[in-house]
RNA sequence: GCCCGGGUGGCGAAAUGGUAGACGCGGGGGACUUAAAAUCCCCUGGCCGAAAGGCCAUGCGGGUUCGAUUCCCGCCUCGGGCACCA
C-alpha cells in the first residue's frame, strides 16, 4: 500500500500508518505488563477466558483470530468498565492431531509442538489481543500434564476411575487405534478404511454417576441456549421402568430379565424379548437345539465392522428357543438376540411392543412374530388393523389391555407400574444416553495415566510425590498392530519398582485423552506459575468460577461436559467450593468465506498473518466483527474490508483534527450520547456488528458537516473504539494528550439527558398502510398528534368518515382505522 | 428419521409487535485533479407514472392483531449435530 503520509502537506498531521502504530503499541504493553493484572490484589475481578487452541502447524486460523477477537473486546469492554481482567492464554498442545501430522512430516512432536507454539504466539500477540502472557501454558509442559495425572488420581481416589474391557475403533490399515473423532461415517478419516471393533482394556471415568446433577444444573445456568440444548440431549434423561420377565415356559426359573422401557403402558402387547447379542444371561437361556444359530449369530454381530452396522438398519436375530413370561398377561413369549438391541443402553434387553415401535415392527414382520394393537387413537378401536407400528400417545387410550383398558396412555404408565411394582416386577427409573468417559488411548503424545501395576499389589497409583509420570522421548512412536501403546517399547520407562512392595512392576502405557486435559486448564491459569500446587486456593477463590467464557458450540458437548464433570468431582472432594466452572457460556458462530466453509481441500483459506500484513491488525479485528451477529457467525469478502478501514481513517482524520475545546455541537453531542448508549449495550450482549455500525454512523454526522470536530465529540468515540481497534485508539489517546492508557481511562457515561430528542417523526397509519409522518414534541397528546396527521393531504384523503378506531403509541406512531 | 439454527435488495446484513432494508460492500452520477488514486457529496428493493403519487415486497400457504420480518399452525428449502437409545 501506498504511504498515505508522502503526498499530504508538511503542516497536516500525520496519517494513520497501521504497521507502525501497532508495533509501537503491542512494544509497549509488553515494556509496561499493561495486561497483566495483579491477580491477588485487583479490585472487580472477571474472568475472560476464550478456548485454547491446538497449535496446528498451519499457524492461526482465522477462525481462531474470530473467537479470540470476540473475547479480547468483551475482556476490554469490561477492564474499561473499571473491572480487573485477567484474559490468558494457552495451548491444547498434546493429542492425536499432532500426533498424526509428526508422523506426516516425520518430526517428532516433543520438536514440532514448541515450534508451533512460537508461531501460535507471535500471530496472537500482532492480533493484539490483551493477554497476560506471564500465566501462558501449554498442556505439555511437564509442570501442567504433572497436575492433570493429579486430576487422574483424585478420581481414581474417589473410585471414580475404572479399567474394563471395552471396543475401540481400530483401523486395520494404519494398524491403529482411533478415537471418535477420526471415525467418519464408519470409515478412518485418514485412509478410508472401514473400522473395526477391537475389545481392549481402557480406563473409565463414572461420569454416568453424575448425570443427573449435571442435568439438573443446567435449568439454572446462563449459558447458551443452543449449548444448554445440546447438553441435556447428550445426557439424555429417559423416564421410563426396569420391568423383569421370569425365564421359563412357566416361569419357573431363576433366571430374570430385565428390560427398560419408556412405555410401561405397552406391556400387554409385548409378544417378545430381545437380549443384545453380548447380553450375559444369552449363553444360560440358549436352549441346545438353538445353540448353533446363537453361536453363529453373535460371532458374526462381534466381528461385524462399524459401517455395515450403521448403514443396515435391516433387521437380523436368532432365537434362543428359550421363552420367559409376560408378568402382565402371564402369557409366555420367545426370547431372542438381535443386534438392533444395543448392550450399552438401558439393561441391554428390550420387551417388543412390535403394535407401537417401529423397529419392533420391523422385526415381528420379518421373523413371524405376533402383533397386537394395545394402543389406539381417537378414531379407532381395539380391533383397527395395524399396518405399521403406531407411537401415537396424545389423545391415544390403552387397548387389549385387560383392566387398563380404555385409560389414557399417561394414566396406563402410572397404574402399570405401580400394579406390577408390587408384586416386584416393576420400578420406575431414569435412563440416561451418556456412557462412561473412556479416557485411555493407546498412543503416545499424551500424559501417562499414573498407575503401576504389581503382581502382588495389583493395580497400584503413582504416588502424588512421584508425579510427574513423564512421558519418555520414544524416537519410534508409530502404534503398531499390538493395539498397545509405543510406551510399552521403552524397557527403562515401562519396568518400574512397585512403590507399594518394591517388586518389579509395569507401568500403565495408556496416556488420557486430550479432553482431560482441556477439562481444568481454567483451573489452572491463575496458577501456572505455581509448581507446588496444582491451583492456589486463595488465587482461586478470588477468580474462578469463571466470570465469561466465550467458544465455539463444536465444544458443545464434550469439552464442555467433561470440564462440568471434573469441577463437580473436585468441589465434591472439598478441593474448591463452587460446582459449574463456567458461570456465564455464550456459542459464537463460525466464519465462513463468500458463503463455502473454509477448508484446505476448498483453497479458500485466508490467513491472519496476509490480512494483518495489508489491513493492520484493528482493521482486520474489527471487520471480522462487522461481518455479522457474533453468535451467529459471518461470511468473510475480502472486499468489503476496505469500509471497516475507511471507519479507522475517518476517525483518525477526526481526532486528528480536533483541536478546539468546548461543548460540542448541540446535535452532534446528543448523536455521540444515543452511539455511547448504543455501543455500551450491543458490547454487551455480543452485538459487535451493530456496535460497530452505531460508531460509522456517528462518524458520519461527526465528519457531515464542513467543520473542525471538537475534542469533546471526539475523545468519548475513542474510548468506544478501543476495544475493538486497540492500537488506534491508544494512539489516538496519546494524541489527545493523554498519558494513561485508553483501557484506564474508564468508559463513557451516557448523559441521558442529551439523548433524548426535542420533536421527532411520529409515523401515521390508515388502516396499517403508512401514509405519511409528522413531527411532534416526544409526549404531544393524541388530539394535537390526530390534528396534525389529518391536515396532511396523504391521511385526509383515506380518511373519509368517522374513524372507527384509534391507537397511539406517544413520540412512535399513530394508527388511523376507518 | 430425530434435535438445533437459518431463509429479508446485486452482496454481507439491520429491525424481536409500531415508518422493512440502519451500517457496510458493490454499482451509478457529481466535486476536486492535467490525469489517476485517495478524499468528499448525491442516488441506488421491484413495478406503474412526466410528476405528484400509487401498488407490490422479508422462502410458501393459512391465522391472531388497528398493525407481523417479529407471535401461532401447516409446508418447502439450506446449514450444523446426533443417529436402531427401547
Amino acid at each position: 500500500m501506498a504511504d498515505p503520509t508522502t503526498s499530504r502537506a508538511p503542516e497536516e498531521a500525520p496519517g494513520y500508518d497501521p504497521t507502525s502504530v501497532e508495533r509501537k503499541w503491542q512494544d509497549r504493553w509488553a515494556q509496561t505488563r499493561a495486561n497483566t493484572p495483579d491477580l491477588a490484589k485487583g479490585g472487580k475481578p472477571f474472568y475472560q477466558l476464550m478456548m485454547f487452541p491446538y497449535p496446528s502447524a498451519e499457524g492461526l486460523h482465522i477462525g481462531n483470530l474470530y473467537a479470540f477477537t470476540g473475547n479480547d473486546i468483551h475482556g476490554r469492554f469490561q477492564r474499561q468498565r473499571g473491572h480487573t481482567v485477567f484474559q490468558p492464554f494457552g495451548y491444547d498442545a498434546f493429542g492425536i492431531h499432532s500426533e498424526n501430522y509428526a508422523l506426516k512430516v516425520g518430526v517428532h512432536p516433543s520438536e514440532l509442538i514448541p515450534r508451533n507454539i512460537d508461531n501460535f504466539r507471535r500471530q496472537v500477540h500482532r492480533a493484539g489481543l490483551m493477554i497476560d502472557w506471564s500465566k501462558e501454558l501449554s498442556t505439555t509442559d511437564r509442570a501442567y500434564y504433572k497436575w492433570t495425572q493429579w486430576i487422574f488420581l483424585q478420581l481414581y481416589h474417589r473410585g471414580l476411575a475404572y479399567k474394563k474391557r471395552a471396543s475401540v475403533n481400530w483401523c486395520p490399515t494404519d494398524k491403529t487405534v482411533l478415537a471418535n473423532e477420526q471415525v467418519e461415517g464408519g470409515v478412518c478419516e485418514r485412509c478410508g478404511t472401514p473400522v473395526e471393533q477391537r475389545l481392549l482394556e481402557q480406563w473409565f471415568f463414572r461420569i454416568t454417576d453424575y448425570a443427573p446433577r449435571l442435568l439438573r444444573n443446567l435449568d439454572t445456568m446462563d449459558w447458551s441456549s443452543s449449548t444448554l440444548t445440546s447438553q441435556r440431549n447428550w445426557i439424555g434423561a429417559s423416564e421410563g421402568a426396569r420391568l423383569t420377565f421370569r425365564v421359563g415356559d412357566d416361569g419357573d426359573s431363576a433366571d430374570d430379565i430385565v428390560v427398560f422401557t419408556t412405555r410401561p403402558d405397552t406391556i400387554f402387547g409385548a409378544t417378545y424379548l430381545v437380549l443384545a447379542p453380548e447380553h450375559p444371561l444369552v449363553d444360560k437361556v440358549t436352549r441346545p437345539e438353538q445353540r448353533k444359530a446363537v453361536d453363529a449369530y453373535r460371532a458374526r454381530s462381534a466381528k461385524q465392522d462399524v459401517v455395515a452396522r450403521k448403514t443396515s438398519k435391516d433387521k437380523t436375530g436368532a432365537f434362543t428357543g428359550a421363552t420367559a413370561i409376560n408378568p402382565a398377561t402371564g402369557r409366555g413369549v420367545p426370547i431372542w438376540i438381535a443386534d438392533y438391541v444395543l448392550m450399552e443402553y438401558g439393561t441391554g434387553a428390550i420387551m417388543a411392543v412390535p403394535g407401537h415401535d417401529e423397529r419392533d415392527f420391523e422385526f415381528a414382520t420379518a421373523f413371524g412374530l405376533p402383533i397386537i394393537r394395545v394402543v389406539a387413537g381417537a378414531d379407532e378401536n381395539a380391533d383397527t388393523p395395524l399396518e405399521a407400528a403406531e407411537s401415537h400417545v396424545e389423545g391415544a387410550r390403552v387397548v387389549n389391555s385387560g383392566e387398563f383398558d380404555g385409560l389414557t396412555v399417561a394414566d396406563a404408565n402410572a397404574r402399570i407400574v405401580s400394579w406390577l411394582g408390587e408384586r416386584g416386577a416393576a420400578k420406575a427409573v431414569t435412563t440416561y444416553r451418556l456412557h462412561d468417559w473412556c479416557i485411555s488411548r493407546q498412543r503416545y503424545w499424551g500424559p501417562p495415566i499414573p498407575i503401576i501395576y504389581c503382581e502382588s499389589c495389583g493395580t497400584v497409583p503413582v504416588p502424588e510425590k512421584d508425579l510427574p509420570v513423564e512421558l519418555p522421548f520414544v524416537e519410534d512412536f508409530r502404534p503398531d498392530d499390538s493395539g498397545i501403546s509405543p510406551l510399552a517399547r521403552h524397557a527403562e520407562w515401562y519396568h518400574v519398582p512397585c512403590p507399594q512392595c518394591g517388586k518389579q512392576a509395569r507401568r500403565e502405557t495408556d496416556v488420557s485423552d486430550t479432553f482431560l486435559d482441556s477439562a481444568w486448564y481454567f483451573l489452572r491459569y491463575p496458577s501456572a506459575d505455581r509448581d507446588d500446587v496444582p491451583f492456589d486456593k486463595a488465587l482461586t477463590k478470588r477468580w474462578l468460577p469463571v466470570t465469561s467464557y466465550i467458544g465455539g458450540n463444536e465444544h458443545a458437548v464434550l469439552h464442555l461436559l467433561y470440564s462440568r464433570f471434573v469441577t463437580m468431582v473436585l468441589h465434591d472432594a472439598g478441593l474448591i467450593d463452587f460446582e459449574e466452572p463456567f458461570a456465564k457460556f455464550r456459542a459464537h458462530g463460525h466464519i465462513i468465506r463468500e458463503g463455502a466453509k473454509m477448508s484446505k481441500t476448498k483453497g479458500n483459506v485466508v490467513t491472519p498473518d496476509a490480512l494483518v500484513d495489508e489491513w493492520g491488525a484493528d482493521t482486520l479485528r474489527t471487520y471480522l466483527m462487522f461481518l455479522g451477529p457474533y453468535e451467529e457467525g459471518g461470511d468473510f469478502r475480502e472486499r468489503s474490508i476496505s469500509g471497516v478501514k475507511r471507519l479507522l481513517d475517518r476517525v483518525w482524520a477526526s481526532v486528528s483534527d480536533a483541536r478546539t475545546a468546548g461543548q460540542g455541537d448541540e446535535v452532534v453531542m446528543r448523536k455521540l450520547h444515543q452511539t455511547i448508549a448504543k455501543v455500551t449495550d450491543d458490547i454487551g450482549r455480543l452485538s459487535y456488528n451493530t456496535a460497530i455500525a452505531a460508531m460509522m454512523e456517528y462518524v458520519n454526522v461527526l465528519r457531515g458537516h464542513e467543520r473542525v470536530p471538537h475534542r469533546a465529540e471526539v475523545e468519548p468515540l475513542v474510548q468506544l473504539l478501543a476495544p475493538f481497534a486497540p492500537h488506534i485508539a491508544e494512539e489516538l489517546w496519546e494524541t489527545l494528550g493523554h498519558t494513561k492508557s485508553v483501557f484506564d481511562s474508564g468508559w463513557p457515561e451516557v448523559d441521558a439527558a442529551r439523548v433524548v430528542e426535542g420533536t421527532v417523526k411520529i409515523a401515521v397509519q390508515v388502516n396499517g398502510k403508512l401514509r405519511a409522518t409528522v413531527d411532534a414534541t416526544r409526549d404531544a397528546p393524541q388530539d394535537v398528534v390526530l390534528q396534525l396527521a389529518l391536515a396532511e393531504a396523504g391521511v385526509a384523503r383515506f380518511v373519509t368518515g368517522t374513524p372507527k378506531k384509534i391507537i397511539y403509541v406517544a413520540g412512535r406512531l399513530l394508527s388511523i382505522v376507518v
